[in-house]
DNA sequence: GCTCTAAGTTAGTGGCCAATCACTACCTAG
DNA sequence: CTAGGTAGTGATTGGCCACTAACTTAGAGC
């Protein structure tokens, strides 16, 4: 296998394990093992940890935009919202772990950031924003639908990290959300 | 200090030390070190560092529900959710720690379930729960409200945390919705 | 068949960290 | 004055973990 090919299959693996363990409480041993490879090549592939989880927190954020914006495509202006608010809760369900990847990544930019690094978290806000400018061009350019779609979407990752099962009343409030007006 | 005021400032400091490194990235040493003791002394005013951490996370909730609350208190219903919203950009400008804290607890539950450990994830979720409750009530008992209010919350606790500086754009929506209709 | 390169491994190191154990200092009640 | 409880420390340990260095294997081109 190409070094390629490797590092795109390391990206995945890291995604699955820093989701779940978060960046101090995953090991590289483990991802290594995920991918089915020798822990000191990941050295070979990456300068370092903290390179591996930046590449798994740009492509989490890379494909949940894309996510949008294959679900608003073709689609008139006035039902783009509720394709996009659909989208989410299915990708919430075929694939969990890249919304608790951005909350990994999230709390990760705070300790990087007050650790004196500053370069990590430039990096995590420039492909957020690439995201949050991508969801306001799809919905129209109104700030204040984007900021409520975002919001929402925000909500739910809090939800699912805390473990409160679908169905659970806290989640009532989303399928009114998700329907035209 | 009698035991029982050492424990409050442990939780204080763990609260500190815990919301800009997470439950992984923060030692117990540091802890102590905030705190003005000896690291193995943690250990007689609580079990293990978990524990720690559980209290930190609750008296974070805890005391958000009360800013909340007193911020709505005596207010007429349609003036309640602007001056709880305002209250929460105080409680951010005042205290961005608390809010980082919020976004770990998350996150260690997710790690926590994921290991297998159900019953720190439930606590949590019971604390969250009663804050959820406390708002639902003060906000008339109306769920989408209690929904969007919370959601707007989970947003301002995303960019604090990936830092984005307020006055900058993606929060631009936050404004108006302070803001009485 | 030989060489060069790219993919991959084994072995090891220095540092950190949660938790334990055995101990000390001080206060208070009888 | 002494016995016991309470607040607190120093030393230690066993395990993990990011990262390095040196070695191995295998295919491609000549």
């Amino acid at each position: 296998m190409s070094a390629e090919e490797r590092r795109e299959s390391v990206i995945r693996a890291a995604m699955s394990e820093f989701a779940h363990g978060g960046y101090n409480g995953t090991s590289t041993e483990v991802i290594a093992r995920r991918v089915g490879v020798s822990q000191p090549y990941l050295f070979r592939l990456f300068p370092n940890k903290q390179a591996i989880f930046l590449a798994a927190a740009q492509y989490c954020i890379a494909t949940t935009r894309e996510v949008f914006a294959e679900a608003a495509k073709g689609l008139p202006l006035e039902e783009r919202l509720p394709a996009m608010a659909q989208a989410y809760q299915k990708l919430i369900h075929d694939d969990p772990e890249r919304l608790l990847m951005q909350m990994q990544t999230y709390v990760a930019v705070a300790a990087a950031e007050s650790e004196g690094d500053r370069e990590f978290g430039e990096m995590v806000r420039r492909s957020w924003q690439e995201l949050w400018d991508s969801v306001h061009v799809d919905l129209g350019g109104d700030v204040n639908e984007t900021t409520t779609f975002l919001a929402y979407g925000m909500l739910v990752n809090t939800l699912v990290s805390l473990g409160f099962p679908a169905g659970h009343r806290n989640w009532e409030g989303f399928y009114e959300s998700a329907r035209p007006e």
